[in-house]
DNA sequence: CATGAATGAGGCTTCATTCAT
DNA sequence: CATGAATGAAGCCTCATTCAT
C-alpha cells in the first residue's frame, strides 16, 4: 500500500519536473517513466492516459495551494485581516514552488484547462462570501468579486511568478509596501 | 510580392486561429495549410519550421502590441498621464483581441519563451524612463520598475484576459474605478 | 531474448537484402519493416536511426569478413604462404557472398565511409606486420604496403565481384593462374 | 548558341560537384540549380530528370575518360607498348581527377549502373583486340580479358584512386615498380 | 502488480517536378 | 527561354498505448 502510493507520487513528482522542463508535448511517457524508475506500463495502472495523468497533476497541486493559501484564521480575523492573510500565503506559496508554478501557469493557459474550469470554485467560497461582507460592510470597494480577485491575489501569483523566476528580488521590506499598495488600492479613498 | 505576401499572411492569420483553438502541439502543419488554402510544403518556403512560423508569429502579434500601447503622447502628458493612457491602451487591445490575448499567455508560458526574452525590452524603454522620472518626482511610490509593472500594466491584461474570456463583465464604469484604483495603490499614500 | 536477437537480425538481414537491391535512399525503413515482417516503429529500438542501422549492417558485414578472412594459420605458415592464404580466404567470401560483396562497395563508394574510416584498421594489423617482415626478408618487393594490398588482395576482389556479378566464369584453374599472376607480381623478379 | 552550351555545362560541372561532396540523394535538384547560378525549372530544358541528368553526366564522364585512356599509338605500338601506354594514361587521369573518380565509383556501385551496363563496350573493342592477339603471339598469359583487364587496368584504377584520395603517395620511382610488376604477372613467367 | 517490446497512426519535413508569369 | 513559387507524395521518426510474459 505504502508502495503504490510511492509509485504514484513518483511518477507525479517526476512528470512535474519533466513537464515544467520540457513542455507536455516533449514529455514523452517513456521518459517520465524512465525517470520516475518505474516501467513505462505500470503508469497506466494509476492513470489512464497521458491526459489523465496531467489533469491529476494539476488536481494535485492546485488542491495543495488552496489548502494552504486558505489557511487562515476565519474566525479571528475580519475580513480585510483574512484577505492580507490569503495574500501573503499566495505569494509565499508561489515564490517559493517554482515548479508548481510554472506547471500551473502552462496548464492554465492550455486548452486542457476547459477541461476543470470552476472545478475548485466551492473551496474558494469562504473567500469569497468574507469578500462580500467586507464589501457591503464598506471596507472594499464595491467591484466584482473577480475584479478585486485580479487586484489582490492575481497580483500576488504575478510578482511570485517574476521572483521565482529570478526577473525580480522582493524582500521583505518592499512585499510591506505592495501589500501596502494593493490594500490601498482595493479600500475606499479617503475622503 | 503581393501575392507573397498575402500567402505569408494567410498562413500566419490561420496559424493564430488554430493554434489558440488547439493548443501548440495539437495543430499539425498540415492542418494550418489546409485551413489556410495552400499546400503543405509551401510553408517551408516562408517559415523554417515549425518552431520558427510560431516565433514569428509571435514576434509579429508581440510587435504590434508593444506599437500600439505605446502610442501615447509622451510629449504634452505628464508621466502619470502616459502611463494612464497605456493602462488603457493595454486593456482595451487585448480586451480586444481575445486570440492575441490567448496566444500570448500560451507562448510566454511555454518553453518557447526562452528563445526571445527580452526581445522587445528596448521597445519598453521609453515607458521605463517616464516611469522613473516620475519616481523621482514623487508622484509614483518608490518601487522596482518591474513591481509596479505587476502592480499596473500587469493588472490591466489580466483583467482584458478575463473580459475577453467572457469570465466577468467589466463596462466603462467599472473601468474608471479599476483605473482608479491601479493608480491609488502606485501614488504615495495621502498624508 | 533469443528473440530480441531474431528481430534484429531479421532487421539487417531484410535491409541487406533491401539496400543492395534498391540502394540506399530507395529503401524506405517503411519497406525494411514490411519485409522484415515487423513494425516501422520497432526498428527505432534496435537502432538510432536509418544511417545507424546502414553503419551497423556495415560494421557487421566488415567484421565477418575480416574474421574469415584472416583465419590463416600464422603460426605455421611463412608470410607468402599467409598472404597466399589471405587471398584466396578473400576471393571465396566475396565470390560466395554477392550480397554482401554489393553492399560494401555500394556502401565504401559512398558519403557514410567518413564515418567509420579505420575503424577496422587494427585488425588487419597483424597481416600488415607479416607482409613487412616478408617485405625486410626480401621475399616481397619494396612497395607500401597499401600499394601491395591493391596489387593482391584488392584483385581478389574485384574478380569476385565480377565473378559473383556473373560478368565472368572463374573456374578453379583459372584462379590458380591468377593467384599464380598476382604472386609473381609482388616477388622480385628473377635475375 | 554558347550560352545554351555554357548553362548547360554548367548544370553538369555542378552537379559533379555537389553529388560527390554529397551523395546523389542528398543532392537536391535545387541546391544544383542555386550553386550553378541558374534557375531550378531550366535544368528541366536540358534534363528529362534527375536521373536523366546524372546518366548523362556518367555518360559524359566516361566518355572522355576513355578517349583520353585509349589515346595510344596502336599503330607504332606493339600490343604490350599499347597496353602500358593505355595502364599509364589510366593512371594519370584518375589520380589527377579525383572528382570524375569519385563520381564513377559512386555511380558504377550503384543501383544506376543496370541503366547503362556495356554502353562504352564497343569503344573498348580495340584494345580487346590487340589484348587478344598478343594472347595469341604468346606475349600475355592466357586468361580471359576480363580477369586480365582486372589485374592490369584495374589495379590502376584502384591506386589511382588511393593517391587522389591522399591515402598513399605514389612517386614516379613507385610508379616504375608498380608498372612493372602488373606487368610481370600478365607476362608468361620466364622459364 | 510489473515489465518493456511491439504496434501503427500521425507528425514534420524534403524535394522532384510543374506551370503561370 | 527563364523564373521560382507552388504542389503533394513520400520519407523518417516519435510516442501514446497495449499486451504477452
Amino acid at each position: 500500500m505504502a508502495k503504490v502510493i510511492d509509485k504514484r507520487s513518483a511518477i507525479l513528482n517526476t512528470a512535474l519536473d519533466l513537464l515544467v522542463e520540457n513542455g507536455f508535448h516533449n514529455t514523452p511517457m517513456s521518459l517520465i517513466a524512465k525517470e520516475a524508475g518505474v516501467s513505462a506500463g505500470i503508469i497506466y495502472h494509476y492513470f489512464e492516459s497521458k491526459e489523465e495523468l496531467i489533469l491529476e497533476l494539476y488536481r494535485e497541486v492546485k488542491q495543495k495551494i488552496i489548502s494552504l493559501v486558505l489557511e487562515a484564521d476565519f474566525q479571528n480575523l475580519n475580513g480585510l485581516g483574512v484577505l492580507k492573510q490569503v495574500w501573503l500565503n499566495t505569494y509565499h506559496y508561489y515564490a517559493s514552488h517554482p515548479k508548481e508554478t510554472l506547471f500551473l501557469e502552462q496548464f492554465e493557459n492550455s486548452p486542457y484547462i476547459k477541461m476543470c474550469l470552476n472545478e475548485f470554485n466551492t473551496q474558494l467560497q469562504p473567500l469569497f462570501v468574507w469578500t462580500e461582507a467586507e464589501k457591503r460592510a464598506g471596507n472594499i470597494i464595491d467591484l466584482p468579486i473577480e475584479v478585486l480577485y485580479e487586484l489582490s491575489i492575481g497580483v500576488a501569483v504575478s510578482l511570485a511568478k517574476q521572483q521565482s523566476a529570478g526577473i525580480i528580488h522582493i524582500n521583505d521590506e518592499i512585499l510591506d509596501q505592495v501589500s501596502a499598495a494593493i490594500f490601498r488600492s482595493i479600500q475606499p479613498a479617503r475622503t
